[in-house]
DNA sequence: TATTGTTATACTCTATAACTATA
DNA sequence: TATAGTTATAGAGTATAACAATA
């Protein structure tokens, strides 16, 4: 089955869709991705989050502990107790940023890339089974969109909101 | 632009895609539902939680408590402070399921319908908001796969899983 | 004046276990 | 023996505020 013809067969009234769904959505599948992440992560601290702080530092340009708070959701002060137990397993180290001497960019050891490495070959079979009910085909297109309003949510977090005058009743 | 023409776009090697960005996307999208949700819901209590339990009671087949927690990631410890928060708050009703003395239906007042339907308005919109960057045609795909998986995990978690051999390292 | 990172504290959420009443 | 619901408690996760260093 194609996206056209789930589409197509989907139509308006044949989903029983409800408000609210895509929050269920998220929570059922967040949770199951958790706990799968960690039960293959073995004894890395701080499970699934240190997983995904491990992957941010490795991937993107070395990161400060507030861009890396940012981008995972994590409060800062929360962030430093991850990093500093990291820094004990030696998987990163702490390095002053020669720009902004307030600022500390965290790099990973060579320790640190491996076991990334090993963890992501996992990480990888345990998404593969998570999508298990969604065709192939279909799985690119769902990481594409989930990855599309995930980026621009995000980046509008950046920016300040502006007031919409949506009070709270 | 279609969700062919995205697929195609996107290709091989077009998109940095790695792993462990499934994960992220969802923490990301959870957390601004989450914070949405709750400025818009008032003083509902447990806020973007009441608001998914208040939403399944008046959706599902009256549910009991631990069909509820099952359902909704919540447990069933936590369950019973919630719906008696919301009992003295008049939104729902303990019944006696009469086929199983043990267990309690939960079913909504009338004042519980009406207050559903206000928040679900703001609710909808809120999902508008959240999904502003998915092209209006490729909203309901994502919200259609994001359902399915979702369903096949929800299952998967009633039946008990067969052991694999996964180890913890 | 604002931001980065640190530290301490308090709060919320979650998980666990014990208990009862039913099945 | 197993399950639904309740209650109490401990643990993990989270948010908040104060502080020093730097911008």
């Amino acid at each position: 089955m194609t996206i056209r013809d789930a589409r197509r067969a989907a139509g308006p009234g044949a989903g029983p869709e409800f408000v609210g769904e895509f929050g269920w959505a998220l929570t059922v599948l967040l949770r199951e991705w958790r706990s799968r992440v960690e039960a293959v992560v073995g004894d890395l601290p701080h499970g699934s989050r240190g997983y995904q702080v491990l992957a941010a530092v490795v991937r993107e340009e070395p990161p400060t502990q507030a861009s890396l708070a940012q981008r995972l959701c994590i409060d800062r002060s929360v962030m430093t107790y991850l990093i500093d137990r990291y820094v004990e397993c030696g998987l990163v180290e702490r390095q002053q940023d020669p720009a902004d001497r307030r600022a500390r960019r965290i790099v990973p050891t060579e320790r640190g890339r491996r076991t990334l490495d090993e963890l992501d070959a996992r990480v990888r079979e345990v998404e593969r089974e998570l999508l298990g009910s969604v065709p192939e085909a279909d799985r690119l297109v769902l990481r594409r969109l989930l990855r599309q309003a995930a980026d621009a949510v995000s980046h509008d977090a950046k920016a300040p909101q502006p007031t919409d005058g949506m009070g709270r009743g």
